[in-house]
DNA sequence: GTAGGGTTAG
């Protein structure tokens, strides 16, 4: 009886110490309880696995289990589960499929948490038939489907693209008397958002309301993050006080979406003072505060400062994204380096990570801006895949040096391979042709505008 | 002891 309790004290202990991602205080800890005769048991390996799982890697992971078996303790479904959702993180579907086999073949039973997981892991890899597949199963075994189970559905159809077959399943649901609970609301304002679907946002929103569940932090953030999606800076920063005059506290989401919105209007002053306000309040940085931390100090013009949080993040053992890279090189040219800008772009391609679109299309748009547009012209022409923010800036950037019919070009195989572009670089080649005499080829291209939205409505 | 919100380029 004193052991069990002692192994569940055990427990808790090591659960808040990873909480804090301090691993080695767990390992000491467990060496500790084991030196007193408390004995670890699966709940502690888990707790540990996941930790790893989540802050560390697959590999430390699998080295648990390791010491799990030589401790007579065998793996059980929770096991699977983190091991599951940590090779999806990491983007191994292999291994995600290989361990789901595992898990099988050990007769270990597959719960709900396993199907969600593993419908979740299909959906984060873009490939929503094969989540909904898992979804068949998890409806065809003996195991029933919860609202965290629909909550991952709704969110993998936001995600996928599917806002509106989210929405129709969410009515559904409400149809046959499933109440969705605050995460399902805050799924569907931040999808519908991210969808440009601002109304139906705001009807979410205030249908939330209207229900018994209240907004939380997480709710806030989404929308201020909405407002800032749609240029409203300044509604969007006031929804952040009330909300703090609600007394909600802030954590790493909220703070990194103030800075990276203060940092859009140029309230450098302000930003800093959040970023402060973060630190102080205790709050670890991750990668993404990092980035954010990062682009505030380029933004600054503070390169110097910029390569000390990355050399800082490194020491953190986090290697920086294609976000860490984007920044930099945004930083680079802005301050003027196009060459130290080259030389970053040389170094992602040792990296392995060549292909970001972010860091080519800023580069792009830098040289442009910066005069050089041959050097523009022929990184465009060398991409592989280019997407809205490419097109985008090339043709506006072609109008301002007055290349219309060019930007004509590019503008009309967009709307032939039916590529948004944004409406400002649409009216830029109008006008431009317009008013450099050609009012025919103007004329033209204004008709094929409307065909193409006419026909993008079915 | 899952799932939801945060950082880049026009």
């Amino acid at each position: 009886m004193v052991g069990g309790l002692s192994t569940r004290l055990l427990n808790i202990c090591i659960a808040s110490v990873c909480k804090t991602q301090q691993l080695q205080r767990a390992e000491v800890l467990l060496i500790d309880a084991i030196r007193l005769g408390v004995l670890p048991n699966v709940v502690t390996y888990n707790t540990l696995l996941d930790a790893y799982c989540r802050f560390v890697s697959m590999d430390a992971a699998l080295a648990v289990i390791h010491r799990m078996r030589e401790a007579g303790i065998s793996p059980d479904v929770i096991t699977y589960n983190s091991l599951v959702a940590c090779s999806t993180r990491k983007r191994s579907l292999s291994v995600t499929l290989d361990l789901f086999d595992e898990m099988l073949n050990l007769s270990i039973h597959p719960d709900r948490w396993s199907y969600n997981t593993l419908m979740h892991c299909f959906f984060r890899l873009g490939k929503p038939d094969e989540a909904y597949k898992v979804f068949q199963n998890l409806v065809l075994s003996e195991l029933t489907p919860g609202q965290d189970t629909f909550n991952i559905l709704i969110n993998g159809l936001c995600k996928n693209g599917f806002v509106i077959h989210g929405l129709v399943l969410f009515r559904n649901l409400q149809r046959h008397g499933v109440v969705p609970d605050l995460v399902t609301y805050n799924l569907l304002i931040d999808g519908l958002c991210k969808a440009g679907r601002w109304k139906a946002a705001k009807a979410m929103l205030m249908e939330l309301l209207e229900t018994d569940e209240n907004p939380n932090a997480i709710t806030y953030t989404t929308v201020v993050k909405c407002c800032f999606k749609v240029r409203k800076y300044e509604q969007g920063l006031e929804i952040f006080l009330r909300m703090a005059n609600q007394g909600h506290t802030f954590d790493g989401f909220g703070y990194c979406t103030a800075v990276g919105g203060l940092i859009k209007i140029g309230k450098i002053e302000e930003a800093n003072q959040w970023m402060d306000r973060m630190v102080k309040n205790g709050i670890g940085l991750d990668l993404v505060s990092f980035n954010t931390l990062l682009n505030l100090r380029c933004r600054e013009g503070r390169l110097d400062a910029a390569n000390t949080v990355v050399k800082e993040l490194e020491k953190c053992g986090l290697e920086g994204d294609a976000y860490t890279h984007t920044i930099i090189i945004d930083g680079l040219c802005r301050a003027g380096d196009i060459e130290g800008a080259y030389r970053h772009l040389d170094k992602m391609k040792v990296l392995g990570l060549g292909s970001n679109l972010a860091a080519l299309n800023c580069m792009i748009d830098r040289l442009f801006k910066a005069g050089h547009m041959g050097e523009a012209m022929r990184l465009f022409d060398s991409m592989e895949t280019k997407d809205d923010f490419t097109y985008s800036s090339v043709v506006h950037n072609l109008c301002k040096a007055g290349r219309f019919h060019s930007a004509s070009k590019i503008l009309l195989s967009c709307l032939r391979s039916g590529t948004k572009i944004l409406r400002s670089a649409q009216k830029a080649v109008l006008s431009g042709l317009k008013e450099s005499g050609y009012r025919r080829d103007a004329k033209k291209l204004q008709s094929k505008i409307y065909m193409a939205r006419v026909l993008a409505r079915y």
